[in-house]
DNA sequence: ATATTAATTCTCC
DNA sequence: GGAGAATTAATAT
């Protein structure tokens, strides 16, 4: 018996949602030009529009035309323009723009150096477990330092999933422990549960390079975006964005670390590990969760 | 407007 | 060393 208990008042009541928000997503996605209305969208997905909208207010806390407008290219380059701008009052950022201070209040995290992950850490054991998410079924690696992998899944890939990053740390050894990853699952989803009091720990593994920018990824704030040259810059390397974009894609604990507030520089989306969509996803949803 | 090219930095094999 | 990557700016269709 594996304590199901647990399991089962995890997470987003909105688990199921993501599956509608990626189909409404790829559709619009497919012809962004003609923006399509609601009525389209909901006729090609076979379901009444009052569903649709009742769905997305959920999911999102925004209106799917609100959504909508959320994912386009105009308001992606909008999340570039903010720099210095008037993000305080959004509660959650409190404090999250003073340089340095989301290590201390929210995420504390370490790095590990492959040379260290290998020495010390060559028995490192990483327990997993597979949780509904906003996002579809996410993969939860920690270590009893901290979180230290958080993937996604489309239905069925789940072990694809955990192939892909377990291949990042060869030398661990992974244990299946559903009930133990539970709690760390609801903590990571409700960003407005890290606090002080209860900071979400973390642990980077990967070289100096990668870890800097994975760093410089932490402090872009909520509802806001970089270029991967802005970040480049901001390590001091102005002309690495190339390799900026490499290790922004080697990002092990993706959303925790927003690798999905970084774009090009024409404000398009230009990558993401676990797919183009679930990158829309999350800035939608993240518009949402400013309380718009 | 969109496609191709060159310059560029870091990783991995 | 060489290829490839979630880039970018410049140049050519």
């Amino acid at each position: 018996m594996n304590m199901p208990a647990i399991l089962e008042r995890d997470i987003t009541p909105t688990g199921n949602d993501y599956d509608l928000v990626r189909q409404v997503i790829e559709r619009i996605s497919l012809d962004y030009r003609s923006q399509p209305s609601l009525e389209d969208i909901s006729a090609d997905l076979g379901l009444s529009p009052a569903r649709l909208q009742k769905t997305f207010t959920r999911w999102a806390g925004l209106t799917p035309k609100a959504f909508l407008q959320a994912v386009t290219l105009d308001h992606a380059r909008r999340l570039l323009g903010t720099e210095g701008l008037p993000l305080l009052d959004a509660s959650l950022e409190l404090g999250l723009s003073g340089p340095g201070r989301l290590h201390d209040l929210f995420v504390t995290h370490e790095a590990m150096s492959p040379g260290d992950f290998k020495s010390g850490g060559s028995g490192l054991v990483i327990r997993y477990g597979f949780h509904s998410s906003p996002f579809g079924t996410a993969l939860v690696m920690t270590t009893d330092r901290g979180l230290c992998g958080l993937g996604f899944a489309d239905p069925g890939g789940e072990a694809e999933a955990l192939e892909d990053m377990a291949k990042r740390w060869p030398g661990a050894k992974l244990e299946h422990d559903q009930a133990g990853t539970a709690s760390l699952a609801t903590q990571v989803f409700a960003p407005g549960s890290w606090s002080a009091d209860r900071p979400l720990r973390i642990v980077l593994i990967g070289t100096d390079f990668q870890v800097k920018v994975w760093e410089a990824l932490l402090r872009i704030p909520l509802g806001s975006a970089r270029t991967y040259s802005d970040v480049a810059t901001e390590i001091g390397k102005p002309s690495a964005s190339r390799a900026v974009g490499a290790a922004v894609g080697r990002n092990p604990i993706s959303f925790v670390v927003p690798c999905h507030r970084a774009l090009g520089k024409s404000g398009a989306l230009t990558g993401y590990h676990w797919g183009l969509t679930r990158k829309r996803a999350m800035l939608g949803w993240e518009a949402g969760q400013l309380g718009g």
